[in-house]
DNA sequence: TTTATTTGACCCAG
DNA sequence: CTGGGTCAAATAAA
């Protein structure tokens, strides 16, 4: 993969230690979403104050986001054993036109969680030579609808098989943007859903093969009774557009239209069940346009290429 | 039923 | 020629 440095342009930082910052800084991030969570249950002022921190922790991330450096390096033997199993029909020939190995700019990050906000479709899967881990390829779910050509490619790390090393190819010309949202309460008592959860829980990819399922996948949402779970560092945090959901508790939907649920979303309905409270989203990814129609559109994609 | 994933085959850049 | 990216039929899930 090329990962060509060619673009980062930055600064003096070295691509790798600028990198590591901002998988340090999303680490921190993290951290900070999940103590809001819980100090939520204690005070709204302490919520502002962690809403504050983590604007900034995102600001941050967002300057320092140069351009992603690559975090793999292969090391190790891999023994692609793929068993041929039953022979499938003979494939018509096909006519291929795509562009493979283009000079396409790409972005690598090393992260813990698969969800990024976007909505992936799972097109591949190949055993990758000197690679313990096989290659997920993925393209956006809107690539047909929308044309969108966005891609990225999925790979357990090496020296962390909880995270994994993902390769985003292209920009998303689709309007699928994150989601803010917020879980304050009012003073009485009510939980209003008005979150600042950068990532829109959307569709969490399933997990990869042999990865750990589920728990590192809790991602921010509101509950009906307000509990506010968030995690998942995703990758985007330099969303510059956001888009604001609100909702009486155990209502949101009604007050804001539906929300997408895509499947993943069962990871962290904390006891909402399927057309629970949070998770009566509309089944159709162009459901979504009513949300982000108003963002900036464009990619909040992080700026990957020069 | 529709939609998403799996997986071997196909094809091309290097 | 080989490795890797993509296609698309088969299969699974909702």
């Amino acid at each position: 993969m090329s990962s060509s440095g060619g673009g980062g342009g930055g600064g003096d930082v070295p691509a790798e230690r600028a990198a590591a910052a901002v998988n340090d800084l999303m680490e921190v991030r993290e951290g900070a979403t999940r103590l809001k969570g819980w100090l939520e249950k204690q005070s709204s002022e302490w919520t502002e104050l962690m809403d504050g921190m983590l604007i900034k922790l995102s600001s941050a991330l967002s300057a320092l986001d140069t351009g992603c450096a690559a975090g793999t390096s292969a090391a190790g033997s891999v023994d692609g054993v793929l068993k041929p199993t039953a022979e499938s029909a003979a494939r018509r020939t096909r006519k291929r036109s795509f562009s493979r190995r283009s000079q396409r700019s790409s972005c690598t990050r090393v992260t813990h969680t698969l969800i990024d906000g976007h909505i992936w479709r799972k097109y591949g899967q190949k055993e990758i030579q000197n690679s313990p881990h096989a290659r997920s390829y993925y393209r956006c779910t809107h690539k047909s609808d929308r044309g969108c050509d966005a891609k990225r490619q999925v790979q357990t790390c090496e020296t962390d098989p909880s995270k994994y090393a993902i390769t985003y190819y292209g920009e998303h010309t689709c309007t699928t943007a994150p989601m803010v949202i917020m879980a304050g309460n009012d003073d009485r008592g009510r939980n209003n859903l008005v979150s600042f959860a950068r990532t829109f829980p959307q569709l969490a990819d399933k997990q990869e093969e042999g990865a750990a399922p589920t728990q590192q996948m809790s991602s921010s949402w509101c509950t009906s009774d307000g509990v506010f779970s968030t995690s998942g560092a995703d990758p985007f945090a330099q969303t510059d557009e956001l888009a604001v959901v609100v909702g009486s508790a155990g209502r949101t939907s009604s007050t804001v239209g539906s929300v997408p649920d895509y499947g993943g979303l069962g990871d962290m309905a904390v006891g909402g069940g399927q057309g629970g409270g949070t998770s009566s989203f509309p089944s159709s990814p162009s459901s979504l346009e009513f949300m982000v129609n108003s963002l900036g559109d464009e990619d909040f994609f992080g700026r990957c290429d020069p």
